[in-house]
DNA sequence: GCTATTGCTGAATCTTGGTTCAGCCTTTGC
DNA sequence: GCAAAGGCTGAACCAAGATTCAGCAATAGC
């Protein structure tokens, strides 16, 4: 049976992988999610439209890559920035300043990915997005009530409508 | 030159032009904006597809429509409220709590009109929605500024992060 | 009742954009 | 160099939904 992948083909196929998630990105950024459509990805990709229903079964899973990759990046400098922090509260400081540093180092793509519409399948993906952000966001405020240097609250709440603030006083406008 | 609008026949069709609108806010309080397509809405409204073009050129206008009316009652509903409060603190807490209360009513349709992806186009009509409302709010924060009952801030841009703490914590959860 | 004018209908048409697939090209293993 | 196994191409196909329009119905004015 002459054709078995080889290491070289395997990494081949991974590097055109990131590289249809990285042409996403960046026609995400330029001209929001609207833009985000298969064959203007694939010629920023320099490859055939096709070719990349051999990488993703369908657009919505290409877009939840793009978010779920995005996602993963900033929760992680975000936590990182926290974890540097000497107390609760200047953890959830230094999130906020990092979420809100990196939103407005590209508006047009953390709008794309946190805000922008989508339809119902893609809309999951966002979700999510913003959920985990919260989350995170929840924590630090719990953290920061227990040690007594918040007041008691509703820490999930909170963090919606702190989520909800830095979108609209960042993003939005 | 046999037939000439009557009284009546001007009635019946402002009627029914309202009957569209109403017939999209339904569809829109059900199912979001994605649902208010046209041969739903004028199957609701009780016509053909086609007449709906008799009473808007295209879709996009009877979204206008249907947004602006809506902005329309909502400020007023705020003004109201308002306007009926004791000093600039308490105006501008009667204007949080209208707002929040009549979105609350009624969530789905609330989250339609005022965060809910649209295309470009209909965009336009949404985003001003949500700047009189903005614009609502930083004239209130600006008057409790004014006369001390707050301190010095940038009105709008408290108004903005306000508006996005209430969409987050009412109608996206 | 008759006719000019306007309103209504809804199936056909158009548009946009995702998805498929038959045919060609490249790589592997020998 | 050759055959087998994938990979790539891109034009054709499909689906969803907005928009059109030829034909029919209703109304005004007489």
């Amino acid at each position: 049976m002459p054709y078995r992948r080889t290491e070289n083909v395997v990494r081949r196929l991974a590097a055109r992988h990131d590289a249809i998630i990285a042409a996403a990105r960046q026609i995400a950024s330029e001209g929001g999610m609207a833009a985000v459509q298969i064959v203007p990805v694939a010629a920023r990709a320099g490859i055939a439209a096709g070719t990349v229903y051999r990488y993703f079964p369908a657009k919505t899973d290409l877009v939840a890559a793009l978010l779920s990759g995005m996602a993963e990046r900033e929760i992680g400098a975000l936590r990182r920035a926290a974890a540097d922090a000497p107390g609760p509260l200047s953890a959830l400081s230094a999130a906020i300043m990092t979420f809100a540093a990196r939103a407005l180092r590209d508006r047009q793509l953390a709008f794309a990915a946190i805000a922008e519409p989508v339809d119902a399948e893609l809309d999951g993906a966002r979700t999510a997005f913003r959920r985990s952000l919260a989350a995170e966001f929840a924590e630090r405020i719990a953290a920061a009530v227990v040690e007594g240097r918040l007041p008691e609250q509703d820490s999930e709440l909170a963090a919606a409508a702190l989520t909800g603030l830095l979108v609209e006083g960042l993003i939005g406008p």
